[in-house]
DNA sequence: AGATATTTGTTCGTATGTATT
DNA sequence: TAATACATACGAACAAATATC
């Protein structure tokens, strides 16, 4: 039988929760300080012990930021990007997700992102496309420039994803980027040489430019489109190569059950 | 200036990545134990506090749950559902999403998703639909049961998600209804009454259901794709309406600012 | 049902590290 | 350099929860 929640709480429990409404209460913003571990110690008559575990939940929720030192204490934070992608990788760690399954919203949202952010890119940003693409505009000479340009590929993305206004919807294109950066089916994949690609991925990218620089929403939201399609098959074949191999090569085949799960937050 | 990274890092996070990389490296499943906090304190050679405070860190990820009593301790734990979009939402919280935002999305990965879902529903999964329907099938009779209904109207779509083959695409489904749940600006729509909103939508949720009967893909593709744009048409005209009170009633829209942010998770 | 043993949860006192002045 | 104010860490003891007998 499944015990049911228990009735008591923890005081730990109880005092994140006072303080997230004092926070939520007081409107307290960034920078602002929370009261110091003295004083939280008196105000919720708990030790220092407790306190400090309670501070430590907030902490790696994001929430505040301890200093030491005269005038230190905790402080309101900002959670990064990096830490809430991290949290959610925990989550989905357990989950199974496939490369079809990333990039079937990859494949409607990219589109939507890059139509968003049309407007906003300016120059300096085109360059700083252009300064992407120049990474795996070229043979890789070793097997860690190649995984360098694969990483670089992404990062295209994720830079275009930063000019979109919809905050929602760029982190969760990062987001899926992140997912093909450290899923390990896809490490294994990124691996492997696959010169067409690399220039086919790069032309789009360029037709992408252009239809940007032009302001042809009609046209980036196809090529990009185009674009996610055909990544997704190359990587679907890549990966059933890969597979082909582990067929005829069983312990090749065993470190890739192992090495399917990559890494905790 | 800026303050350089802590070259020191602090004991306990090293303790939590350690802890980390041996359920990874052990591949430690969920009920499965971590070494009780006696043999962590010998072997981190850490104190009682420290241990927790890492053991306080690991649990707010949802990785472990601790338990008291002969054979307790910490155990591996998947993180929940619930706990990842809390943790996500506290990351949203100050970034100002709006309900185009959200729509943006929801137009293109609902009917995804109901395609997804379409194959394996069943009876008895139409069932539970045809009862979350009955929810709101009449008009309210006060303004709570209007707040069930508008509540019960994205349950609709929650369960619709539930049989999606892709977790990925289901999760960002269901998270998308959870933030349109709490947003404060949503929360005062939701308040609004809209007879003509709510048939229309339930007009849309039955065509929805024969069509994934008959096994009509493109229908049910359309039929969602038509149904959130026109929500999110609704939505914006109610919001615009509120808006138009505020201009007119200085303090309801003090309110309206101060209630933009609701909870933290 | 009640006693007991085991393990986490909490408290207190103290000492150390770190940043500001 | 020294004094100060704050977080960080340690250790021993006690309280509460819970499985087992």
């Amino acid at each position: 039988m499944e015990s049911d929640q228990p009735l008591r709480r923890k005081r730990t429990d109880e005092i994140v929760d006072a303080i997230k409404r004092t926070i939520v209460e007081h409107g307290l913003q960034p920078g602002d300080r929370l009261p110091q571990e003295r004083e939280l110690i008196e105000q919720f008559a708990a030790s220092k012990g407790t306190i400090r575990e309670a501070l430590k939940a907030l902490e790696v929720q994001g929430l505040i930021r301890t200093r030491t030192g005269p005038g230190g204490g905790a402080f309101i934070e900002r959670m990064s990007e990096q830490r809430a992608m991290s949290l959610l990788s925990n989550f989905l760690f357990a989950k199974e997700i496939s490369i079809a399954d990333i990039y079937a919203l990859r494949k409607v949202l990219e589109p939507l992102t890059a139509v968003s952010a049309m407007a906003n890119i300016e120059e300096a940003g085109y360059r700083r496309l252009a300064d992407i693409i120049a990474i795996y505009d070229h043979e890789p000479a070793d097997a860690q420039e190649r995984w360098d340009q694969r990483m670089a590929e992404l990062d295209f993305h994720s830079v275009v994803a930063e000019y979109a206004d919809n905050a929602l919807l760029a982190f969760t294109c990062r987001f899926l980027q992140r997912l093909l950066k450290e899923q390990a089916v896809c490490r294994d994949i990124y691996r492997q040489p696959r010169p067409v690609l690399r220039q086919r991925g790069i032309a789009y990218q360029r037709e992408l430019i252009a239809a940007m620089r032009r302001g042809d929403a009609d046209a980036v939201h196809t090529i990009m489109s185009d674009h996610m399609a055909y990544a997704e098959q190359a990587m679907l074949d890549l990966q059933a190569e890969l597979q082909g191999d582990f067929l005829h090569d069983p312990v090749a085949r065993g470190q890739g059950e192992v090495r399917r799960r990559a890494t905790i937050g």
